[in-house]
RNA sequence: UCCUCGGUAGCUCAAUUGGCAGAGCGCCCGGCUGUUAACCGGGUGGUUGCAGGUUCGAGUCCUGCCCGGGGAGCCA
């Protein structure tokens, strides 16, 4: 047997011949010739065999082969126009390891997504789902890379939590040993622990809402990176936000170019101009932005929906921060702008063509009093919280930072219509099968 | 939870005013030395989501239920 070699690198092997390890993707016959596409995980490749070029029993082979019949094929590499791709491999023997059962039920061609989904185990073989998954791969790779030269310490938080610290309706409850338990939201307090002995952390992990949420932005079980700075101010957090989403998507352009314009029919352009510095508005100017472009009577002090972030963020073709919410729109622990308790410290970072929010942070209270005042105002369990309290009581710092949602961002580079391609096995309302 | 659209062959869909259940793809058989989701010929394929009702007659109309898509709300 000749070299095994990954589609990917075929290229490199003009001339030579070559091994290939895979399954078979489309056939197509024309008489004594015959092309199949064979994928391998690293990509596609069209191989043609020519009935007079191999032998009789590897012809009869390729002749019973049907669709996603595992396969081993040698030939020699040959860079033609007519290949997608640019290459192909002109097949000298050929080796079948299993016939597919003729009813593989994804065919090349237009399907529902209620069908597609059902067959996601099936589904993710196709080009483009598979190409999404190598992304998703180099985009947590970025995020990670990108930390870690940063000098964040990555500090894994907490998945399961105890009681109630902020209601439990949109929690996941589970039994720890006949008490109840919830599946994290969120590793932020945890990581404002962190930082009093490390200075920069992040967590990267799953987080679980149980939310009834049935739009192409929400997943129940999805992936959240959570920088948290001490000595640290909410401009630090748009500073470490703008670098790091950059940083990501020219990782993402630089290694994924093809796929994104080939497979994702993504305009590249767009992703090109995503450099710092991105636009920064404050909650006041996104307000007036929606109350010029037919949100007239949108009021001030609440939260945006999503017609409205979609509206903000086709004003700038960055992703755009916007700063100093309503202090009563977000959580418990954001700091209060000095001399405006009315907003707060806080920030989200709204991501172009509609894809909504992608980042959401802000500084945190430092002082006790501020923060013990905030609990009582949201009827909060001071009980839950006297390890967080006491974060404030020995040596407190300012400090900051946000989580970055993976999905949505993932989302948004490629250009899909709903978050649930993002992930190999999405975890919705009413979808928990594959 | 609410709004909205939908459910017909394995898949994507059609079926006029209530009047014979259809096509393409897939699959099976045959043909073709450059196909790009090939093409050509033949074959295969149905509890029209479920239950009830109206009617001589229901895929079509009515009632209830189930399931799915899109959106809203919700959303550290």
């Amino acid at each position: 047997m000749a070299e095994w070699v990954r589609i990917r690198d075929i290229g490199n092997y003009e001339g030579e011949t070559v091994t290939l390890k895979g399954w078979l993707y489309l056939r197509t016959d024309k008489g004594r010739l015959k092309f199949l596409r064979v994928r391998d995980g690293s990509g596609v490749i069209q191989a043609v065999l020519f009935k007079k070029n191999v032998s009789p029993e590897a012809w009869q082979a390729a002749d019973e082969l049907t669709q996603e019949s595992s396969l081993i094929v040698t030939g020699t590499v040959r860079a033609d126009e007519r290949a997608p791709g640019g290459y192909e491999l002109d097949v000298r023997d050929l080796e079948v390891v299993h016939y597919a059962e003729p009813d593989y039920p994804i065919q090349p061609k237009e399907h529902g997504v209620g069908f597609l989904m059902a067959n996601r185990h099936l589904w993710i073989r196709s080009p483009r789902q598979a190409a999404i998954l190598r992304i998703r791969a180099t985009v947590i790779r970025a995020i990670r890379d990108w930390l870690d030269n940063h000098d964040f310490v990555n500090v894994d938080t907490p998945i399961l939590t105890p009681a109630a610290v902020e209601g439990t309706t949109t929690l996941f409850e589970t039994d720890y040993f006949g008490k109840p338990a919830y599946l994290s939201q969120s590793g932020q307090l945890y990581n404002e622990a962190n930082i009093f002995a490390l200075g920069k952390v992040y967590c990267f992990g799953p987080t679980f809402r149980a939310e009834k949420s049935k739009t192409r932005r929400h997943l129940t079980e999805f992936w959240m990176v959570e920088p948290e700075m001490a000595f640290a101010t909410l401009e630090d957090v748009m500073d470490v936000g703008e670098q790091m989403v950059s940083y990501v998507v020219q990782t993402v352009l630089e290694k994924h170019r093809r796929e994104l314009e080939d497979l994702l029919e993504r305009d590249v352009s767009v992703l090109e101009k995503i450099t710092p510095p991105f636009p920064r508005i404050s909650y006041d100017e996104a307000v007036e932005i929606l109350h010029a472009n037919g949100f007239e009577n949108f009021p001030w002090g609440e939260d945006f929906g999503a017609p409205h972030e979609t509206t903000i963020s086709n004003q700038f073709e960055k992703p755009v921060f916007v700063y100093h919410y309503p202090t009563k729109a977000k959580a418990f622990y954001m700091e209060e702008v000095p001399d405006r308790p009315e907003v707060c410290r806080s920030v989200d970072l709204l991501a172009p063509e509609g894809y909504g929010e992608i980042i959401g942070g802000g500084q945190r209270i430092a002082s006790v009093d501020l923060l013990e005042q905030r609990l009582r105002e949201h009827n909060l369990p001071r009980e839950a919280y006297e390890w967080y309290i006491d974060l404030r009581r020995y040596g407190s710092v300012p400090h900051a930072g946000f989580g970055l949602g993976v999905e949505r961002t993932l989302a948004w580079i490629c250009n899909l219509p709903h978050v649930r391609e993002t992930i190999a096995f999405p975890r919705m309302l009413d979808h928990i099968y594959p």
